[in-house]
DNA sequence: TCAAAAGTGTTATCATTACACCCATGG
DNA sequence: CCATGGGTGTAATGATAACACTTTTGA
């Protein structure tokens, strides 16, 4: 069976960059070795074509479980790569996604197709197929500005944590060499008022540390309240 | 002539969302009026089909100024709609750009096509083809989050501008209903370090304002700075 | 009782907000 | 000489940065 069109069109696939954070070993992603050509053998981060009626994020989580067995994560649309010689088979257009996964939770997966599946700090990668590198430093660098501004840091932790394990995160997604000041990060997150008690940690061999858990809801009503400031009272911009 | 392909393919396309600043009428967007079907008639978003050589952002530049006339502007690309059903002739995925340009430098655009392009006032748009209101009602979110952190609302204004100027840019942008205050607008902007005053004002019926440009230099090297800073200690931002 | 990590008090400095006022120009 | 917008002084309040200290647990 084949396909014909009037006008030549492209492929279009999808590639996700699943970030996940290892509380001991810092900043991960999860990458596949490819089993055939081209770049058969080599690195790159999972992805595929999108099918003809299937919506653009659902291909990109499809691929992603079938690949590695990741799933129910938090996922968003990235930038959309479409340079014509990026594939060796042809004009290939591919619409990226980051995910971001609690790697406790999804430890090294099971291979659904006889592919390893491998988990990478994000210092150590080795050569990537096709632009992935490139596409990988983009998700880094959004990463990084995203995690400043918004809550998303949150999906990469357990649904409770310590405030240590919070500022651990930060310091490790911004690659930070000095530690963030301790007394400061935690009055000037706990003043946001999105965190809230729910526990204490138990059996550790030092004071336990109370856990937290992030409020999605009073966020997005406070981002609200903010907004309303803004229309009513001024600016607080940042250039 | 005709294409073979053994999987089905998607199309692909580019959308511009163009907004213009207009001293006194407020933030625009240009729009084209579809000459064929479907929605003929109806007003849309610029664009069009992606060539099989080209990359996406040189297709972007090149349907609008097919289209509309416009060239040399600020570019960047938005988001990727891909939803099965958005466009009746098939699966057509669209990679949606936004551009900005000084509304005095662009006047309504002489239409190369026979179509009418026209400016509209972002709060008064006409019925669009396809999934266009949407697609304008991201690019309008995400200018107006932009603005705030980052100095793309220069390209809005002419290369000479008044602090007046872009403190109403601001107000327009954001839709705010009272005034910011002057006084800690300019404090806040000039502090900022990123202006350069270049003249003064001739011939205006009142004290003649500075006239001041945006130095994009000086803004990279204090951005760069900035960021040495957080590494070095600890963290400002802003969940 | 010690090591390890959790958690708190306090102060100097800087940024933000809110008002009220003066200045320069063309008509 | 006045209408129109341009431009400044200043003080109360709140946020940030920096440092040193106390608390609670298991082994």
């Amino acid at each position: 069976m084949s396909f014909t069109y009037k006008y030549p069109r492209p492929s279009v696939t999808v590639d996700c960059i699943i970030f996940g954070l290892d509380a001991n070993q810092g900043l991960k992603v999860l990458l596949i070795q490819r089993d055939k050509a081209p770049f058969a053998g080599q690195w790159a981060l999972p992805g595929g074509f999108v099918d003809m009626d299937e919506d653009l994020e659902v291909a990109a989580l499809r691929e992603l479980e079938e690949e590695t067995g990741v799933r129910d994560v938090f996922i968003e649309q990235l930038f959309t790569f479409g340079t014509p010689n990026r594939d060796p088979r042809g004009r290939v257009i591919s619409v990226a996604y980051y995910a971001l996964v609690n790697l406790e939770q999804h430890p090294v997966q099971a291979n659904s197709d006889a592919r390893s599946v491998s988990w990478y700090d994000v210092n150590e990668l080795p050569t990537l197929a096709f632009d992935h590198r490139h596409i990988f430093t983009v998700g880094l660098e959004r990463l990084r500005a995203k995690v400043r501004y918004q809550p998303i840091g949150f999906a990469l932790l357990p649904p409770t944590f310590t405030l240590t394990q919070l500022q651990n995160l930060y310091e490790t997604i911004l690659g930070l060499e000095a530690a963030i000041n301790k007394r400061n990060f935690r009055s000037k997150i706990l003043k946001m008022g999105v965190l809230e008690e729910v526990g204490i940690q138990k059996g550790v061999a030092h004071r336990p540390a109370k856990l937290y858990s992030f409020n999605k809801q009073k966020y997005e009503e406070l981002e609200k309240n903010k907004y309303q400031d803004l229309l009513r009272r001024g600016l607080d911009f940042d250039i």
